[in-house]
DNA sequence: TTATAAATGCAACTGAGTTGCATTTAATTT
DNA sequence: AAATTAAATGCAACTCAGTTGCATTTATAA
């Protein structure tokens, strides 16, 4: 069994990197990851959608989105829209936690890395796994 | 003009709420007012159909629901289910952050005030607004 | 008590995401 | 290289949360 957490997602062939997931390299796969790597924040499934061209399924779309998901080669995001966008990256996970920026402005989703610091104390009785943080506010484009 | 933020929601009666509010008394809104105040967590449009009575009206209720956000005698929250949920209390903001926990066994959603503290930076350029955070795990009754 | 603006009820709609199924294709086997 | 097969695709039909338009009713102000 292949530990996820430790492929190096950035520094792979498109390739490759189906290759380790156990996925299939179709065309639009393949498409998928290159863009995905390319993004400078996260996608919804219209954004990709129109890059990958208006013929492209969407049941096979969203397959492929979840599929990726599935072997954390990208994480979903919920925010107030109402509308998951996928960023690269397993789901963040205890020890490398990362928030997500929502820009009030243009719905835009960025992945923050590194940036905050999260100390949280759950009640009694209750057990946290995982922690998702989401910002709100204006970026730099707006 | 009235400031929302100061309003002490659960030492008001209801009526005197919705009044403050500048909400119109009907007999579905203050059943939800009060049921808000006594829920133990947060609450689904279908939990609240179930309790208000399968005779409330959809568009009724999912009105009321935006009405009451709006003017921030609840706040709505969004998981990774895509549906929404309601708790009482405006939505965190600046300097009154709280946190949600989600139960992943039940899919109940906890307001967990006062336990979490957030240290966020963002990029340059970026300007946060307010914060929001979903821890995920397992709760006391699970 | 009357006027009126807001709330309700209903039906029809929207839009994200899913599912079943027949067909095609990537990868494996001989 | 050809045959096999399991997975991926394409399509249509569906589900389900949430919304909208409009006629009717009701809470509140005059």
């Amino acid at each position: 069994m292949l530990e996820q957490t430790k492929v190096n997602i950035i520094d792979q062939s498109n390739e490759a990197l189906l290759d380790q997931m156990g996925l299939k390299k179709t065309k639009l796969r393949l498409e998928l990851v290159k863009h995905f790597k390319d993004a400078k924040h996260a996608q919804s499934y219209s954004d990709l959608k129109q890059i990958m061209g208006e013929g492209v399924d969407k049941s096979t779309l969203y397959r492929n989105l979840s599929a990726f998901e599935e072997v954390g080669l990208i994480h979903g995001i919920n925010d107030h829209s109402g509308i998951t966008k996928y960023a690269l990256g397993a789901s963040p996970s205890a020890g490398q936690e990362h928030a997500h920026f929502v820009c009030e402005s243009c719905e835009t989703v960025y992945c923050v890395k590194g940036m905050t610091e999260i100390q949280m104390k759950v009640p009694s009785g209750f057990k946290a796994k995982n922690i998702q943080t989401i910002i709100r506010g204006t970026c730099a484009n707006c």
